[in-house]
DNA sequence: AGCTGGCTTATCTTTATCGGTAAAACAGTA
DNA sequence: TACTGTTTTACCGATAAAGATAAGCCAGCT
C-alpha cells in the first residue's frame, strides 16, 4: 500500500527522467559528466528504484534544462479519484 | 558556490513548508505524526539544514495536502484555472 | 520565580544514498 | 559469430538521512 505508492512514485519521476534525457539524445555517461552524478546512480533513478535526495534531482532537472516541477508531476490536472476535495481542486491522490 | 545554492534550494523548500504548516496550525509534533517523520527531522527540513529524500518531501506535501510542486518553486506566476503552461523560457538560475 | 508548549540541537543506531569500479545483460550491426 | 555502445546490476567505502531519545532554548502565561 503506502510501499507501492512510493515506487510508482519514484517510478514516475524517473520515467520522466529518461523521457527527457532521451529527448536531448543523451547517454547516462553524458547525464552523468553534465550532473556529476554516477551513471549507475542515474540508471538506479530513472528505473524507480533509489529514493534520491532532493538536491540530487536538482542536479538532474539543472541539467536538461527543466524546472525540477517538471519531474515530479504531470502538468495535466486530472479528475479527483479518491474522497474529499481539498477546497480548491487538488486532490494529489494521497500519497501516503 | 556549488554548495550555496544548494543550501538556499533547501532553505526555500524549508520555508515553504513552515509557511504551509502554519497556515494549518499545525505542530511540528501533529506534522510528525501525520508524516510518520520524526519532529526533529521535521525541524531540520524546514530550517534547510537536511537534504531530504523525495518520498520524505512526498510525505510532506501529502500531509499538507498540497501538491509537491508546492513545495520547490514559486507558483505566484501560475494563479490559472487548468492551463499551466509553463510555454516561456526557463532559466532555473542553473542549479550547481 | 516556576511553569508549559513549541522548536532546536545533540547523540546514537540503523539504514540508505552516492561515487567508483567492475562485471553482466542488452541492444544494434558488420 | 564477434564487436561496439548503452544500460543494468553488484559490490565497496564514505557520507548522510531518519527514528528515537534527551537536552537545551525561547517565548508566553499563571
Amino acid at each position: 500500500m503506502t510501499a507501492e505508492i512510493e515506487s510508482n512514485f519514484l517510478a514516475d519521476i524517473g520515467r520522466r527522467v529518461r523521457a527527457l534525457r532521451a529527448d536531448q539524445d543523451l547517454t547516462l555517461e553524458q547525464l552523468a559528466r553534465l550532473t556529476g552524478i554516477s551513471a549507475p546512480a542515474l540508471s538506479l533513478i530513472e528505473t524507480g528504484k533509489r529514493d534520491a535526495r532532493l538536491t540530487t534531482l536538482a542536479k538532474i532537472a539543472a541539467a536538461l534544462r527543466v524546472p525540477i516541477r517538471a519531474l515530479l508531476e504531470d502538468q495535466t490536472n486530472d479528475a479527483s479519484t479518491g474522497g474529499d476535495a481539498p477546497a480548491e481542486g487538488y486532490d494529489l491522490g494521497d500519497y501516503l
